[in-house]
DNA sequence: CGGGACCTTGAAACACCTCAAATATGGTGG
DNA sequence: CCACCATATTTGAGGTGTTTCAAGGTCCCG
């Protein structure tokens, strides 16, 4: 099955994941596109699926089309840190890892391209702006991961919360300050930000309260002030 | 200069940071390790100083030889968290980032190698063996990062002293259990750990009352009982 | 309309933090 | 070698933020 079937648009001339929603595809030519398409083999999740479960042996990396993954990581205490939320465009599994430390669910349906380890990795060694982005997406990934350790280690709650809010007004794309959609559920944020779902209440709570947020709905919020916000949820 | 006049070794067959000491000359044949130390320029730290600042721009990557250095951020807050300590042979400072958002400084008298950012990745780009290092310890940096979400998001204060020492007793060559030497601070293991100096002291007051380290000094410490200290670090 | 999952709110307990003081450590000059 | 100082660490008492436990409310879907 092509990957290029998942596609809404049926124009064969461009690819079934635009360099502008993703990472991967940029800088890339027509044909590395093409290329790319060619070993993409799609995924579809249903919400709370798991594309793949911690200690498992890494034979594929994946690229989110669309819907919102989330990725955690369980103690064998059953302790659970969420390590991240992904969007569309984001890219997933760590071509140089051997297992994946983590495990990866669907929050919504999702769609995802798979591409088998060995031969993504021949690609990326023939493609030089695809090893590039490669590159850059590790980087990124690892920013996020430092911002993160950030966050748990210095921030209160409410400033935890700002954090998460920010990053979701960042990172979804299409999300407006009027209307924040939030894909997780409130122990997901918790667990996220290392607080309790009590917690997170409480501090979604103080923030409607402060006139910074309003919670239109349990997963629809408006930042009433951006400014504000963004000064708790920064403090860098 | 050559990097050979830091080695103790006045053999000029071996390369002035072992194979074994260093990741990133894993499984280099001795020419190519020629080849990175004849781009190498030796540099010495007095504990305290700064190997880089928050910000700068990154125009080399390092390679620790000797002593130890330490990882933070500072917000604009004044809020400081620690992002990580390193040990002779750890790599330091991403090619692929054009800024460093964090600074470095020795905490004991230190050496380092440093590369010109472009000649190091003209070289990894000429040597696969180099390339592939790269990749590795970009998997174990992000992963260690993914350790320390973890524990910041998970641990209770005592839990995190543990995930600490384990690390320490890990990394740290040659460090056994009888004599762990913590070349950091109270205030450092606080800022690694998202807690107080304070709660620090008391983490291992209480440590020491449970008969799991002893102190012997404020910077060694002796793991008296392994198995329950990886117990409580652990957890996943 | 009913049931189950999710979310919010309240009260009490607890872990950690803050502030303050005492103690220990390491370096320096006599 | 010792006295002295600055700095780092420990310890104590009290306060705060977060968690825990429990109850009540809301939303969604059949």
């Amino acid at each position: 099955m092509s990957i290029k079937q998942l596609s809404p648009s049926a124009d064969d001339q461009s690819p079934w994941c635009s360099p502008e929603q993703s990472f991967l595809y940029k800088d890339l030519t027509q044909a590395h596109m093409d290329k790319l398409d060619e070993i993409a083999n799609p995924i579809n999740l249903q919400a709370n699926d798991y594309l793949m479960h911690q200690h498992s042996d890494a034979h594929h990396v994946y690229n989110l089309v669309s819907g919102n993954l989330l990725v955690e990581r369980i103690a064998s205490t059953g302790r659970r840190q969420v390590l991240a939320f992904l969007f569309p465009g984001d890219f997933l599994g760590f071509p140089h890892n051997n297992f994946f430390e983590f495990s990866v669910t669907a929050l919504t349906p999702a769609t995802v391209a798979a591409y088998h380890r060995k031969e993504f990795l021949r690609l990326s060694d023939e493609i030089p702006e695809l090893k590039h982005n490669m590159e850059q997406i590790s980087s990124n990934v690892l920013a996020s991961a430092l911002d993160q350790v950030f966050a748990l280690g210095q921030k209160k709650a409410h400033e935890r919360i700002c954090f998460l809010l920010k990053q979701l007004l960042q990172r979804q794309s299409g999300a407006v300050a009027e209307d924040l959609v939030l894909p997780m559920t409130r122990q997901d944020m918790a667990d996220y930000l290392g607080l309790t779902i009590e917690t997170v209440s409480r501090a979604f709570a103080k923030l409607k309260n402060e006139q910074i947020i309003d919670v239109h709905h349990i997963n629809h919020v408006e930042i009433l002030n951006l400014e504000e916000l963004e000064e708790l949820a920064c403090a860098d």
